[in-house]
DNA sequence: TTTT
DNA sequence: TTTT
């Protein structure tokens, strides 16, 4: 059963980092994705926006909370999932979210209000695959977008 | 900005159809989707359950209320919405759904207990387009599976 | 049988923009997308570029020809085709591309040498569907992007 | 950058495992995915078929040398890339295929030739992640598809 | 509220 | 080179 979530958004708010017992980073930030539509009866262009909690796990929390702040626009692959529970009063309760995946930063810049951003970083791109045919290589990469790539392995429960 | 989800699940129940006052035509039905993972400390297989519910428009939204059924396994293919309200209690609510703009039947041959489900039923596939070198075309579909595609146009506001 | 890609990359050439003796636009560019990784061994950042064909129908063509200049950036969204023909020598040959559902903009301000090209025209996303709450609509959209959805009943053949 | 390919289809020959000197696994196979459409023109259902070779590494190109044959129907979430090299010619050649990062096994029921094989494997799904809240699991997995994710790390260059 |  |  495939479950695949691919958003481009801003982020609603500062990362919040937290570990587990076990050491298991987890960051968790809000991100806010809008639609513009025309209405078809008024022809107005009018916004719908959708906003979600995204959870990521790993080195790849540690490297959101390091690069990403409120208002940031990222690129989020991952998976809906529902939480449940129930609350205080004995009711059911349950919420979607998203566990990403890959979180990419969008380029964004001289936008934000923090300055001394720094996006010519270390990749934290896939390692690379072999190719079976030599691949000519191209000039180097200008404007280096990090990019999060999740290592299961690393989570250890 | 994108936002895009891509669901396979089963229908959790029938296809709802209703109309609006200017004839649009809108479907509603839930979907689960399971991910089975083994456990890293216990080793067992675990599974985990994502139910949400879908919304389609238009003349997508008469078929899949004429071909789906609760247990059905579909594709869904849409975007993430965030509806929003104020309760009976003054109390704010929001809940997240999907509007499907793709909906594909999944084979599920005799699974179900609706005995006379059609799946060789007249095609419901996005329009062809030219392609600019001649395409050798093979023999005919077998197992036609009915994909829905939605017409925007006929959505009315 | 579900078939989907969804690329982020730069035109590799202007659009070329024909018309099919039925009337249909079909606007042709290059797009190139690129990844960067580390290497496993040397430990080197590296770049493997992917470049591929793209193909867009109907009035989006036209809205592709108008916007879309070389080196701009743009998320695409289609299906991968393969065409087959044979050539001069009597060979088969073939070659993939992509016919694209889904054109859109990524704001890539003042980056280009175009310098009048104007990001806040009119929007182009898909019509709006009805919600069944309220949606508390927010501020307008700043940095329009349009987007271009196809309208595949205007694709004759 | 963002590159990615989401693909239902059927295999079109058997699975081919090699190794590298350095011991990863690398499974190749061919990819037939169809589209049905409606001939605008003559009215007729057509179908379109789209061949292309797909490439895995690590243990997930063991377990794809497992568990698929030809005919087999899958989904593959990869990217897409493009190898390029000199003929025996001197003339500059280029081909398009995906390096699936996950390959799902799409349930074929009693469809294939090869009798024996067994769907209700070990499940090589993603590890798990911890959930903010309770969740209640629900009863097992009846009829378990294996999917594989491709753990990047083993692969060494 | 839930499907396989 | 091709699958259902």
């Amino acid at each position: 059963m495939y479950n695949k979530v691919i958003l481009v958004g801003n982020l609603t708010r500062d990362v919040e980092l937290k570990y587990t017992p076990t050491g298991t980073a987890i960051a968790k930030f809000g991100l806010a994705t809008n639609r513009t539509f025309k209405d078809n009866v008024t022809g107005e262009n009018k916004q719908e926006v959708m906003f979600i909690d995204i959870t990521v796990f790993g080195r790849s929390a540690e490297i959101a909370n390091q690069y990403l702040r409120k208002g940031r626009k990222v690129l989020i692959e991952g998976r809906l999932v529902l939480d449940q529970w129930v609350d205080g009063n004995g009711q059911k309760r349950s919420k979607h979210s998203i566990v990403a995946e890959k979180v990419q930063f969008m380029e964004n810049k001289n936008s934000g209000d923090e300055g001394g951003y720094q996006q010519s970083t270390p990749s934290y791109n896939q390692p690379q695959q072999p190719t079976a045919q030599p691949q000519m290589q191209q000039k180097q990469n200008q404007n280096n977008i990090p990019s999060i790539d999740i290592d299961d392995e690393e989570i250890p429960f």
